[in-house]
DNA sequence: CAGGGGATCAACCGATCGGTTGACCCCGCG
DNA sequence: CGCGGGGTCAACCGATCGGTTGATCCCCTG
């Protein structure tokens, strides 16, 4: 096992994008203590690739073309995988932030770490501990403090879809107001609240939300 | 026929909000030259209606609950109704204007016009002439400069499409910048040219129409 | 090789949005 | 009858958006 080899942690680098991974193995492969295994560009040959070089961690990103990393991290947890996965992603708005870390992530890091930072997290990853982004760990305390989220499955109300089906047309909330007979105070909080129970911020996002809930459309 | 009947002009009103329907008997009842006939609150029964106390003017909504006004117009001009239609609307952002006009709409108001206008509005469409609100006016000109809008199906470009991937998932311009390793103002150039294509104002609008075009999920 | 479309970037501005806080009313449930 | 949820409204603020104009570069097609 690697984890016995004291100096050295072996990693696995999952992105898509060409650009980081080089990045990423330009900043790893010459810094001591850290050595790159390889490169996978999405979440299925992630998961193939970390089965069969056994990395102490996995370097991951969210979003690829080729197989979401939620979906490769819960695999490899089912697999009982010995790597340790650390999210490394672009956006702490990310709405798969939960999902990954529920799916057996170890840790969850911006893109936008200083080295460092990264250097750090590396290390706490692969002796299990846990490690987030600030920004991602306000994020969980809120998310804790309503348990109910995700799991219940927030329902909008029917006043609620209303205003949401106009924002999907395109209305501003000034439209929006005229065409409910209500003021613009109100949309503004039919949608804070909208936003709450979709878990977005902002309407675009909310509209996809809708949309893939079939609440919409 | 009620058109010989040289002072009085008959009216339909269709329209799903009570409120709006009483508003405006209200004001065309007293009037003089105008006689309410009936009121409808969705398209199917706009028809029916229409086409049973053959109105000299149909005041019709576009959004309803009960059969679009769109399809009620259209379905009103393959039958020959003698009945002039004059499109009452909340919203000049209303992406239903052009596919109205086709259908066979005599004029289209928004509903904020003022009294005046309405009754102008009504006399015009009476007698067979086009009466357009300002704002729909330009619109229909900047739709007649690119006559390829509506019928080639502008195609969004893979670039295009990726950045309105991010848009549904939330993400700001400057994240989506960062993102895809471009900067802020050439994601407001690819979005600017989205809105265009999709015919759409706002990014919430764009991604509403992604969803049911079926570029995105 | 000229032209057009796609992709990239910049700077400016007004309009709109989203967050926050606090409030009132009505209704149903216990 | 108190409590909670839904709906309504207000005012303030910084952040973001959308519109506009103009420009460069690359690649493909005619």
């Amino acid at each position: 096992m690697n984890a016995e080899n004291t100096g050295t942690i072996t990693l696995l680098i999952v992105d898509d994008h060409p650009v980081v991974r080089d990045g990423l193995r330009g900043i790893l492969d010459p810094a001591d203590g850290f050595t790159v295994l390889g490169e996978a560009s999405g979440g299925t040959e992630a998961v193939e690739m970390t089965l069969r070089v056994d990395p102490d961690v996995v370097l991951m990103d969210l979003r690829m073309p080729a197989g979401s990393g939620v979906d490769a991290i819960a695999e490899l947890t089912r697999r009982g995988a010995r790597a340790r996965v650390l999210v490394l992603t672009t956006f702490d708005t990310d709405s798969d932030t939960l999902p990954a870390i529920e799916a057996g992530a170890t840790g969850y890091l911006l893109k936008d770490a200083l080295r460092d930072e990264l250097f750090d997290a590396i290390r706490a990853a692969a002796e299990g501990r846990t490690v987030l982004s600030p920004a991602v760990a306000s994020r969980l305390v809120t998310a804790v403090r309503r348990p109910t989220a995700r799991t219940v499955e927030e329902t909008l109300s029917a006043r609620e879809v209303q205003v949401l089906e106009e924002v999907a047309r395109g209305a501003s909330n000034r439209e929006i107001a005229r065409g409910l007979f209500i003021s613009e105070a109100t949309v503004k909080t039919h949608l804070t609240h909208i936003y709450g129970k979709l878990d977005v911020r902002d309407r675009a996002a909310a509209v996809a939300v809708a949309y893939r809930r079939g609440v919409l459309g």
